[in-house]
DNA sequence: AATGAATGAGTGTTCATTCAT
DNA sequence: TATGAATGAACACTCATTCAT
C-alpha cells in the first residue's frame, strides 16, 4: 500500500482544477452523510461524474482525499482570520469569530465530520486555537500566557461540542446556538479575567 | 442483509449473560482502540474466547454491538443520576456531575467515541441533557424551561467538546481539564441565571 | 500487502487437506497453462470449486500458492531419491534418474513452469543438483569436488533445458527425448572422467 | 482487445524509426529487470521520452513489443551466422558459436528471460537450431538428417539450460560456464559421430 | 446450544488502452 | 502527428454473515 498522503499532481489546468475540486466536494459531501468508511473511492468518482482511474491519477489513495480537504479547510480558515477586525468591543469580535466559523460550518457539509473526528482534527485545531490565542494578545496584553491558552482551548472546545450536537438537532435555530455559543463564551472569557485581575469590560459584565 | 438492531434474545441464562458481557467488552476495547470499522466481528469473538457463530446468537449484526453498548452505557448512567445529591451548592453539585461523568468516560474506554460519533451519540446526549434539565428544576423551580433547556444542552456540548480535544491532548491533565469545564459552566449558567433575573448565588458570584 | 509466504493455517482434518491439494493441484494447472500472472485467485477457487474466501483461509496472498506448489514438489523429489538404486552400472543409474526426473515432470503440468522460472527454481535446482552430486560421490569416490559439482550443474542444465523446449515442441517422442538426454549426460561425464584421469566404464566409452 | 502482435506501421522516417528502436530498448531493458508483467506501458513511453499515444501509434498492444522484440533477435542472429567461418576445427566452430550467443545475451539484457519463456521462444528455438543444423551439414555431409536435427535440439536445449541456471547463480564465471558448455556439446556430438560410424576428428577425440 | 470453516459481495487500487485537444 | 488526461474493467484481498456439523 502506498502510504503517501500527498497528491499526486497539482493541477495547474483550470479544467483540472474544477475536476479536484469537484472530487473533492463530493467527498466532503459524502463523507459527511455516511462516514468516512461507508464511502467508497468509485462512488466518490461516479458522483463527481470523474472515472475511478482519474481520481486516483490525482490522489494516491483514499486517505489522501480527507487529507486534501483538511488542507483546503485550513486554508479557507486562514482567510477568514485575515479579515477579522479587533478594534471593536469583544463581545463583537467573539460574536464576529463564532458567526464567520459557523458560517465555515455551514458552508461544508463534510467540515464537522472532519473538525470532530478523533484522527483528524488536531491540525484544524490548532489553527483555530492559535486564532483566538492570538486575538487574546491583541486585546487584552496584560494577560497570562496560561489564561490565553486556556481560553483558546475552551473556545474551540465549546464551539466544536456546539457544531457536533447541533449536527443531532436540526430543531435548534442557528441563530439561537450562535447566541448561546458567544454567551458561554465571554462568560467564560469573564470568568478568566476575573482570575487574573484584569477590569471587566463593561459589555460582558 | 439485516437491519435489526435488537439482540437476538436477551439473555436468561447466568452463564449467556457473562457472555454477552464479555462480548460488549472486548467490543467495546476495540472499537475504542482501532474505530468501528476497523474491527472485525471474528476478532471480537476470538478476544472474547467464544466463536463468531455465538456472538451472531446473540447479535443479529454488526451494528447491533454498537448499539447494545449504548443500551449499556445509558443504564449505568441511569444509575450514575440516583446517587446525585442535589443539597449542595451549586458549584458542588456541577463539579459532581462532570465527575462522574469523567469517572464514566475513564471507566469505558469506547464510551467517548460513541459519545462523539455523530451516528450514535443522539440518545446519550438526551439522557445526560435530562439529567442536568432535571438537576435545574430541582435547584432552580423559578427558572424557565428554555433556560434549562439551554443550559443543559450547553452543558453537554462543553463535556462533549472537551472530551474530544483532550483526546488529541493527552498532555493536559485531567484535574486541570475538569476544573476548567467546570468553570465554564457555572459561568454560563451565572450569565443565564443573570438573563432570567434570578440572583447568583455567592459561590458562583 | 502481506508478505508472509507461509501458509496461514497447515489442514488438520482429511477434508481441509483434500481442499488445499485441490487449490494447489488447479493453481498448478492454470500456472502451466496461462502463465502465473495471468490467473486470478479467483479463477483457482472456482475451478477448484472452493470460495475466493476458503482459499485466502490457507493461503495468506498469491505469491504463497507458488511457494506451497515449490515445497510440494521438493517433498515429492525428496521420496524420489530415496528410492535410486546406486549399485548398478552408471549408464543405468543415469537413467533411471532422467527417467523418474521426466516422469516426475509428466505427473505435474506445472513442474515445468516453476523449474524453469527465473524466480522460483533456485531451491529446485539446489535439491536435483545435491542428488547427483551425491550419487556421483559413491559411485566415484576418486573424482573431485569440482568435477561432481560441474556435473551436478551440467546435469540440471541439461534436463532443464530439454524440458523447456520439449514443452514447445510437443511432437517429438519422450522416449526419444529421454534416450538422447542420457546420451548426452553419459557423453559429459564421460570427458569430465577423462579430464580427471579415471578410468572410463565401459559402459560410456 | 485488438489481438493483433504486428506493427501497426513499419516507420519510414529517419525520426519515427528511432523512435520505435528507443521504445524497444526500454521495453527490453525493463523487462528484464522486473518481468513482462510488471512493466506497465506507461513506464515505457515515459522512460523512452515518448508519450504513451506515440507507444500505441506504432504496437497495437502490450504483446505487440515483445513481439517486435523477438523479431529484432532474430534478425540480428540472422546477422551472426553469416559472419561465422566453418573451414575450421569443430571444437573451434561450436567455441565460436557458442561465444557468439553468449555474447549476443550479454548484449541484450532481455535477451535470456525471452528466450527462455514459455511464451515467447518457440520462434527462437527454430532460428537457433537451424543455424546449427546447416551448420553441421556444411561440416558433416555424411550425417543423417535425424543426427544432425538432434544435435541442433540438444545444442539449443543445453545453451537454454545452462543460461536460465547461470542467472541463479552469478557466482559462477562466464569463462567456466563456456567451457563447459562447449565440452558438454563437443561430447554429445562425438557420441552422436560414434553413432552413425563416422570417423571422429582428433580435436575431439 | 456452540462451533468455526465456508461463503462471495464488495473494497481500494492498477494499468492497458482510447481520444479530445 | 503527438500528447497525456481520462477511462473502466479487472485484480488481489477482506470480512460480515451463514450453516453443516
Amino acid at each position: 500500500m502506498n502510504d503517501d498522503l500527498t497528491m499526486r499532481k497539482v493541477p495547474q489546468q483550470k479544467r483540472s482544477k474544477e475536476r479536484v475540486d469537484r472530487i473533492l466536494s463530493v467527498a466532503e459531501t459524502l463523507f459527511a452523510q455516511f462516514g468516512y468508511d461507508s464511502v467508497t473511492t468509485n462512488q466518490i468518482a461516479e458522483r463527481a461524474g470523474v472515472s475511478v482511474g482519474s481520481l486516483y491519477q490525482f490522489f494516491p489513495n483514499k486517505d489522501a482525499l480527507k487529507e486534501a480537504l483538511i488542507n483546503r479547510y485550513l486554508e479557507e480558515m486562514r482567510q477568514d482570520k485575515f479579515s477579522l477586525n479587533t478594534n471593536q468591543p469583544i463581545s463583537r469580535i467573539v460574536r464576529e469569530m463564532v458567526g464567520s466559523t459557523f458560517a465555515f460550518s455551514q458552508r461544508h457539509a463534510g467540515f464537522h465530520n472532519l473538525f470532530l473526528s478523533q484522527f483528524a482534527s488536531a491540525r484544524l485545531h490548532e489553527q483555530v486555537m492559535e486564532g483566538i490565542y492570538g486575538m487574546l494578545g491583541k486585546v487584552y496584553p496584560e494577560m497570562s500566557e496560561t489564561g490565553r491558552f486556556q481560553c483558546a482551548f475552551m473556545g474551540v472546545a465549546i464551539v466544536k461540542g456546539i457544531i457536533a450536537m447541533s449536527s443531532d438537532r436540526p430543531d435548534i435555530a442557528q441563530e439561537t446556538l450562535l447566541d448561546e455559543i458567544v454567551r458561554a463564551l465571554l462568560a467564560y472569557l469573564r470568568a478568566v479575567l476575573l482570575l487574573e485581575g484584569i477590569s471587566i469590560p463593561r459589555d460582558i459584565a
